[in-house]
DNA sequence: AGCATAAGTTACAGATCGGTAACATCCGGT
DNA sequence: ACCGGATGTTACCGATCTGTAACTTATGCT
């Protein structure tokens, strides 16, 4: 994918894309220091030099996630420059990529499972994570016009969230084998309704119920 | 909240329920057997000579999650009896419960998460369990009346799957806040399109766009 | 009372875990 | 050429893990 060598890597670069690896394939707690170090091509005392302990590395591949997560973001504006409702179909698709083709979901909600106990150090790196995931989806359906914007946001979040996390327990062909179809509906549906109501009528207050979502047969 | 004695139980059951609440507590990988049999008030020896391994007490402990859920989907049918609709709605609320009030979310998921060796004896509980959960809230859609029940048994299945790990990555304040409010509004549009589209036009095949999801302001 | 079975006790085996100490070696910059 | 920092090597520590052996005690049934 990369043309990068991995021996030509520095030994912290090689053990962080190793432990990801591994962290991955076999959970972080499926794993020992002892295997990162070999499998990074080095050894236990170098690890122990750059990170001082295995919740350390922890720490830093996840940040390495948030890393590659925000080359994603950029990747969105960078092919769809000023076109946020085309960025946001870009983000269902790539969710889908990473729900329905790839086996093991999201490595930060996988580490908020694993590090069950509440006050591990990585939680903030987790949360601040799943924060900023959350304002940006919500900033990209305000920027593509979207009048409930944030709720938009938080429905989709939950639909990616409970995909990735599907596909390991129900298996890809259960309910995660139909997330871009409903993501597509639920964008669609919000986008309807913005149109009806654009934003300066949004906040009328005749009528008191709260929009509801509505099915109807329509030509794509 | 049950009024059995924890002294009077016999070591199995003491095992399983210790066991059940020390792998949601911890983790199943974060808890040793050591620890599971001295707090059952017993010893490793009998955990070993009912369960061969700590893997079968691992299946079996899933296995009396299994059990709590169908008694749950029982409670549903006895207080809302010959009212299907009724019953998702309370599968909406129950769902809720189980994913902001509680901090640890879905054990079967947890656990598929937890035991990521694709090839791991509890797995096939796993599947099995999420698939019957699918099939059941499939059902139930369609006895409410539901047209495309099955895609709605889906949608919800992912905000509730969504909303259980996203209270325990981006926290209670999160997504899963409005988890509620989005199922609702979910199971009311479907609802919507059924009255306008019953079963018997269904099929008419006129218009080959799939329905899409609209939101609409309407009054409650 | 007697007997089979279940349960408790103690000690241990073998492996792996995270983490460290002491020392040898390599490699880049001046 | 030299020197300092980064890296590699080996050996080790104490703790914890799953799982077992051998033996004693309690319990329930006839």
């Amino acid at each position: 994918m990369e043309g990068c060598d991995f021996g030509l890597m520095r030994p912290r670069e090689r053990i962080i894309r190793t432990a990801r690896e591994l962290f991955r394939k076999h959970g972080i707690r499926g794993v020992g220091v002892d295997t990162i170090a070999e499998q990074a091509g080095t050894n236990k005392m170098t690890l122990y030099r750059h990170f001082g302990s295995k919740d350390d590395l922890i720490i830093a591949c996840l940040r390495d996630v948030a890393g590659d997560a925000d080359a994603i973001w950029a990747d969105f504006e960078a092919t769809y420059p000023d076109d946020p409702m085309a960025q946001l179909h870009a983000w269902v698709r790539i969710g889908a990529e990473c729900a329905v083709g790839d086996a093991r979901g999201c490595d930060m909600a996988n580490a908020a499972v694993e590090l069950a106990e509440g006050d591990h150090p990585a939680r903030h790196v987790i949360e601040e994570f799943k924060t900023d995931q959350r304002d940006r989806l919500a900033k990209l359906c305000r920027a593509a016009g979207i009048v409930k914007a944030d709720l938009l946001a938080d429905t989709l979040s939950l639909l990616l969230e409970g995909a990735r996390v599907s596909r390991q327990s129900a298996g890809p062909e259960g309910p995660c084998a139909h997330f871009i179809s409903i993501g597509e509906a639920v964008i669609a549906a919000f986008a309807q309704e913005s149109q009806k109501q654009p934003l300066h009528r949004q906040a009328r207050g005749k009528h008191k119920g709260r929009g509801h979502l509505r099915v109807a047969s329509t030509r794509t």
